[in-house]
DNA sequence: TTTCCAAGGCAAGGGCCCTGACTAGAATCG
DNA sequence: CGATTCTAGTCAGGGCCCTTGCCTTGGAAA
């Protein structure tokens, strides 16, 4: 076995394949701090942390700068380098401190080495495939695209991040994924639930994705992404589009349950027309707008529908609403999806009827927030793996 | 402002209030520990923080048994202990190593000094007000009981706490509370959420508190706290009693929301009579199932309903159900409570008609769970209060 | 060319921990 | 009852990491 230890996230190195090359995990998982050797190397090693960490911020630094903005002395932030150097994991840039700086003695710039490596954001979704390689400063260093039929969606997944990874140098330290579809947690995988819209289809990204990193393959839904982009402690995000979704966000950190399907509010008991529990999902189907012969919902001819059946679709989303707030307690709501925000004035005025008030916000309609979360979180475990090895 | 830091707990010292001595927080919120100096005093620390918890774990030790346990050498340990007791926090018990145990030299026992102090574990419902006090090692110091009549609660909560701070010769350095009803997280005080049964009323325990207390107080729902009780990663506690509630435990973490009311669920809907959508708390309004002149459920009524009623009952809980699947997506669900226990079997036929299928349980009848939590929490906070100064 | 001045290196010193040897002191053995 | 045995605690020496203070280096400004 060799999951993913890092606890705040959604996981999956192959578990079975010994091709995937996978981190090693050396040493035992590290608790807390204390668990760690009772020497001082310890501090040495905190020394050469806050190191790289400079560099992260401000790119290249000479020793002398990099122990001003430590606050270390001198020869510790030179003896640092050297270490670190040594290593690999820093090198000398060649340039040098420029003139206009003062009289002194020029100073020889520091940077992190290309050796570090890079991490992966690749998003899939009905619109296509994104793979993309970011390095540690969050820059992109290349990128691929796909817009593949549904039945050659691991094909294309494969050819996009094999691209990428011929035009990136360094070597990928992990992958980070967005994928429209629920996933399950444990195996990474994407799951067809019953009765929803399954937009990508059956498929094992960490499996393909896997060989050609060197470390972990981290996939979620993007549903989730896109919460995680939002930078909120408390809030819920409510996806209605042609699938049905929301992400709840509870201090600070995205809440996925056992199996990673937290959100999956497809079964969702709500009102339906007369006033019987219907499940969400299955109003769509009793309007006639569900897309013919798939899960998926007709969003041109819902949002075309008469304001009666408007009124009926708002109304079930207050009863999903009111179960969002009776089991998240979110601060606010962020409507999303191709027609959630095209309805928030009718969802405002049934969420008005509820016992308890939550104010309701229609998403930004940013390019792809998905992508933005996806990005972030690939860079933040990129920064940590860094560090982690001392 | 002086809110309480630590970010997985609902919090509190009174922000107005003068005479509450409420926790310092020296030296700004230290970060995880690279924030921290950076220097090597830090490794002292280090040391002392595991001399303390190992004194915790084996209650006394001489400075030899010290440096075993540990791993470090014997004039470290020697030096830690001179140090701790040069703070107060150790102390030597005048017990010697006893002869039996070989030949060699007698060695002084040390142990936690009084002065590291002790932590208040406070339960408040309907049936009655305890308060207790704890030290490191989890034992109870003093207790009080009151059983108050409902206009006293806050009268006798504070001659409970009074009782015990005077049977306490240590200071007390905190207070964890669980009450039976909904907590507001930012201020800590009980509230009243339309239609649901309020047990305990208005009541604003940290006020009460504080004043006897070197610390935060920090007060929870009881429900939470059961759950808390459970160690479990990743479940949900359905409470079907006089009241109505759930906690969700996700990732090892109680999740409470923006204001510390996830779990209220009495406004959820659900599949009352005729198939019809309705909120879960009226459906026992509708079936003459509330106790007359209150907001509380008639158990004894309950029980003694007709299958059909119990039918429709477990109808609607299994909807509830739906809803904690799909946006809390348990690994399982605990059923307590005065009757759910009662009704788990028409319960699970209910659930097993979902699409979604999730194993249920009935929680077993312990004497009071939320008190479990709440020792638990009091004894984890008080141990990390003291580890925390160094 | 000389002067200036910051970068970088060297040496000394302090703190913390470790190892190994020594002292202290009580129970057991002959 | 003294010698032996064995363990608790202390002392001395040494390594590692960091710091301060001073010196050297080597371009730019004067």
């Amino acid at each position: 076995m060799n999951f993913e230890r890092s606890q705040p996230a959604p996981v999956s190195p192959t578990p079975g394949d010994p091709a995937v090359p996978s981190s090693p995990d050396p040493a035992g998982a590290a608790s807390p701090d204390s668990a760690r050797a009772p020497s001082q190397d310890l501090v040495r090693a905190l020394t050469d942390e806050r190191v790289i960490r400079a560099l992260i911020d401000h790119r290249r630094l000479t020793r002398a700068e990099l122990a001003a903005e430590i606050g270390i002395s001198k020869p510790t932030a030179g003896e640092s380098v050297r270490r670190l150097t040594e290593r690999g994991l820093v090198a000398d840039t060649g340039e040098r401190t420029p003139g206009g700086r003062g009289r002194g003695r020029v100073g020889s710039y520091y940077a992190l080495a290309p050796a570090i490596g890079g991490a992966l954001a690749v998003t899939i979704g009905p619109e296509g495939i994104v793979a993309e390689c970011l390095d540690v400063y969050g820059d992109g260093i290349a990128s691929a695209t796909r817009h593949p039929e549904p039945s050659r969606v691991g094909a294309a997944l494969a050819e996009a991040v094999s691209e990428v990874r011929d035009l990136t140098p360094q070597p990928i330290r992990l992958a980070v994924v967005s994928a429209a579809d629920p996933v399950d947690r444990v195996t990474g995988r994407l799951v067809q639930l019953p009765d929803s819209p399954f937009l990508v289809g059956e498929l094992d990204p960490v499996a393909i994705i896997c060989a050609y990193v060197d470390g972990p393959v981290i996939v979620d839904n993007d549903v989730n992404w896109a919460a995680a982009a939002q930078g909120r402690r408390d809030f819920a995000y409510l996806y209605l589009g042609e699938g049905l979704g929301a992400a709840i966000v509870d201090d600070g950190g995205i809440r996925r349950g056992s199996s990673g399907l937290t959100g999956e509010i497809s079964h969702l008991l709500t009102v339906g027309p007369q006033g019987r529990a219907i499940a969400f999902i299955d109003l769509f189907g009793e309007l006639g707008l569900r897309k013919p012969g798939t899960t998926a919902i007709d969003v041109p001819r819902l949002k075309e529908s008469s304001t009666a059946v408007r009124e009926t679709i708002a109304t079930a989303v207050g009863g999903v609403i009111a179960a969002v707030i009776a089991l998240a307690d979110p601060e606010d709501i962020v409507v999303g999806g191709s027609w959630g925000p095209f309805l928030i004035g009718e969802i405002r005025a049934a969420a008005a009827r509820l016992p308890r008030q939550v104010p309701l916000r229609a998403a930004a309609p940013t390019g792809s927030p998905a992508s933005v979360g996806v990005r972030a979180e690939a860079i933040s475990r990129l920064r940590a793996s860094i560090t982690a090895d001392l």
